[in-house]
DNA sequence: CTTTTACTTTAGACACATCTAATCCGTGGT
DNA sequence: ACCACGGATTAGATGTGTCTAAAGTAAAAG
């Protein structure tokens, strides 16, 4: 049995690793987490033990794969509460996740069934994040790129943005930047700000390097893709 | 800031004084929520020092307006879950009773508000026991009495059913003893087993003492309350 | 190659919820 | 009245998750 705040941990520790990549530093996470350093360290110990993390002292810790398939079951579980919440209970895209966050621990087998059922197994929550299959196989991000890499003239697809600060989703659903809708990068400041034209009415829309990076974006059109439709 | 466990205990409490009436005894708390009871005492006391319940040792505890206050509003988010889940995600009625003391302390007051409105404000959950309104006044249970405690002949509405045993549960499903059936008792056995016709279709069914004291029924007809209605 | 600096870990403490074992009421039986 | 017994409480220990303060380590800067 894992207690809910090692569940926490590890789904703090894979999403710094889809960010950053492995290893993950106890400073990153007690960060993400709000916790102190010392707890992280004692927290991950006990990951450890339990074969969840691989660690090297002084250098940082990644998931094992049982690791990985517990913080995908808890992902499961957060973005499946995302998308049931907006879309059955009437919530804003900017209110679900701290929602999401408190059930997320808490519900049955059962209930992850019948809510993916009700919401016809969905592959993306409404920030546009994959939803972790039943089976918990790793989704697959590739193809996507930050926003903030990206170059003046390009034409873009967005693809997910980060559900992380309510404010920043209020903003951004505002100016119509939300998964599915197509955006050019118009500019780029010196000092990181992209300013982007955003879908078809020709609104521009100018986004700190701080919120850019937080947006991933996949090239236009090529029908390769499925799930996503600009409403 | 209330604990999840400390909310049990008063959830437990309320409960209790509303079967057996105040004061509660420690071991029956014991029982009621699987602890022992030095585990109860300390507890209690807690919530004494919080001003939850009113304590006099070795004798009993009571909920002080507080403490009740609390109560209903868990008691409210569980019978409201219950509700949802029966009505929305195709629970059965005898499968929801888990589920809804897990999410019960982790719902947000919005996310009761819009369960609350999603179910047109109901006021009563599937198993027929009161659900809180908004505004936590004691719900009025009166004009209530256990089956156990009816004569031969009577013929009575059912009004609630215990929500604590899915096996009991499942036997009553199947047996059409459900909120709003109109049963009459044709024959009592000396141990307290009790024989009811049940509805329209002149079924027989023996329930046993143990079974029939949870069940809370009322006299039929009389145009006084509202809500629930035989389907 | 040494020193500084930034980060990590150890040490020790605390709050919570729980248990077992031991002690302590209070009441019903004699 | 007394005493015994059942139930309640105190005492003391355990496990989890957290903190602050102190010590340790590694890598960058000099």
């Amino acid at each position: 049995m894992l207690s809910d705040v090692m569940e926490d941990y590890l789904k703090a520790i894979y999403t710094l690793q889809m960010e950053q990549g492995p290893p993950v530093s106890t400073s990153d996470i007690a960060e993400y987490l709000g916790k102190t350093p010392p707890t992280v360290t004692s927290m991950v110990g006990k990951l450890e033990d339990r074969g969840l993390v691989d660690r090297e002292k002084y250098k940082g810790v990644e998931l094992t794969t049982e690791g990985e398939t517990v913080a995908l079951e808890v992902l499961r579980h957060h973005r499946l509460l995302e998308a049931y919440l907006t879309e059955h209970l009437d919530y804003s895209w900017s209110e679900v996740h701290d929602e999401a966050d408190a059930l997320e621990h808490h519900i049955s087998e059962e209930f992850e069934k019948r809510v993916a059922a009700a919401l016809g197994e969905p592959e993306v929550d409404p920030h546009g994040d994959p939803i972790p299959s039943a089976d918990l196989t790793p989704p697959d991000s590739s193809g996507l790129s930050a926003l903030s890499e990206c170059g003046v003239g390009d034409r873009l697809v967005v693809a997910r943005v980060s559900d992380r600060d309510p404010a920043e989703l209020e903003y951004l659903s505002e100016a119509g930047v939300t998964p599915g809708t197509t955006i050019e990068v118009t500019d780029i400041a010196p000092f990181g700000m992209v300013t982007v034209r955003v879908g078809d009415d020709g609104r521009e829309q100018s986004l700190p390097e701080s919120v850019a990076r937080t947006i991933r974006v996949r090239p236009p059109d090529e029908p390769s893709s499925e799930e996503v439709s600009p409403a």
